[in-house]
DNA sequence: CTAGATTCCATGCTATCCCATGTTATCCCA
DNA sequence: TGGGATAACATGGGATAGCATGGAATCTAG
């Protein structure tokens, strides 16, 4: 299983390459899965992620009704999706696209985030505004219901 | 398992040549899969994949029933299909047929979509419009429900 | 013999690979 | 526990091979 935690900011130097933080290629490598860079759809940041997962979303939509309108979506997703093949040094090479989706055209670094089956790339001085907006908000009580999936043992009963 | 993605814009010579993405290439070789190319039911847009897609479209026609209206859907993409055998440059050629359902007619270029179990073939700027409006309808929250939690890994086994 | 189609060859560009180097983190031993 | 040795990592730049493309040569059909 797949695990990407911590943050590291790299630099992305005028070809357009950065270096993939060693212990995200490491867990790649362990699962043996080739990594996938997409334009995330919620944020202006880049997604890191294995090929399983996209995998998924190519089988949901293989499932689907082929006439449904609903395909396209799926399909979007995927065809912004790019397999990143790391140079010998460990970099990969962004391109316009990506740079331009993360707002990285002027930016000296950028910020890698592992957020468990997938990790983000942002621009630092963004992925900051962020990472203080969401904290405030934790701060601030404003908490949605939190559950966990799967496991299922040692629970402590605890608080609803 | 076969796994399209990126997108791609290559030229189309006043032949009807143009170079399947090497990516793609890579894919179908892989897999050791031959290309096939049809015209898609739902878009102005040509479809490019492997062989045993085509193949399952033969084998859901079999298990229908005779008198089914659906079925003139997919006769008409097994008609439509023909195989391409990429040149020792990794070109294919679009005959009169394909480009005329395309809009490919006085088109410089042709855009590769990749989609997962197929990739797409587009005029430009029609994709274009195309692509702007699913990303307006996903930023519109019309995503169908994707939930990554499910099963174990869509690992494919080694090769030989 | 001619027209169309297919195969083959040549070329510029660019992405990829490879080597060099500074820096940081890790390990080992005192 | 501290300091030095060592390996791992991140980074920069130059070399190289792969890719997309254009055009010529060869083959086939009528």
């Amino acid at each position: 299983m797949v695990l990407f935690t911590s943050t590291y900011e790299n630099k992305l130097d005028k070809k357009g390459r950065v270096s993939v933080p060693a212990r995200y290629r490491a867990v790649l490598d362990a699962a043996h899965e080739p990594l996938f860079i997409t334009c995330s759809l919620k944020n202006p940041c880049l997604e890191g992620m294995p090929q399983s997962r996209l995998q998924r979303i190519a089988t949901t939509l293989d499932g689907m009704d082929m006439m449904a309108d609903k395909r396209a979506l799926l399909e979007f997703i995927l065809s912004q999706a790019q397999e990143m093949r790391p140079d010998s040094e460990g970099r990969i090479v962004l391109d316009d696209h990506f740079i331009a989706h993360a707002n990285l055209r002027d930016s000296e670094t950028v910020q890698f985030v592992g957020v468990g089956g997938m990790f983000q790339i942002w621009k630092p001085s963004e992925y900051q505004g962020f990472a203080k907006n969401s904290h405030n908000r934790i701060k601030g009580g404003e908490l949605p219901p939190l559950r966990l999936n799967g496991g299922g043992q040692a629970n402590n009963g605890g608080e609803g």
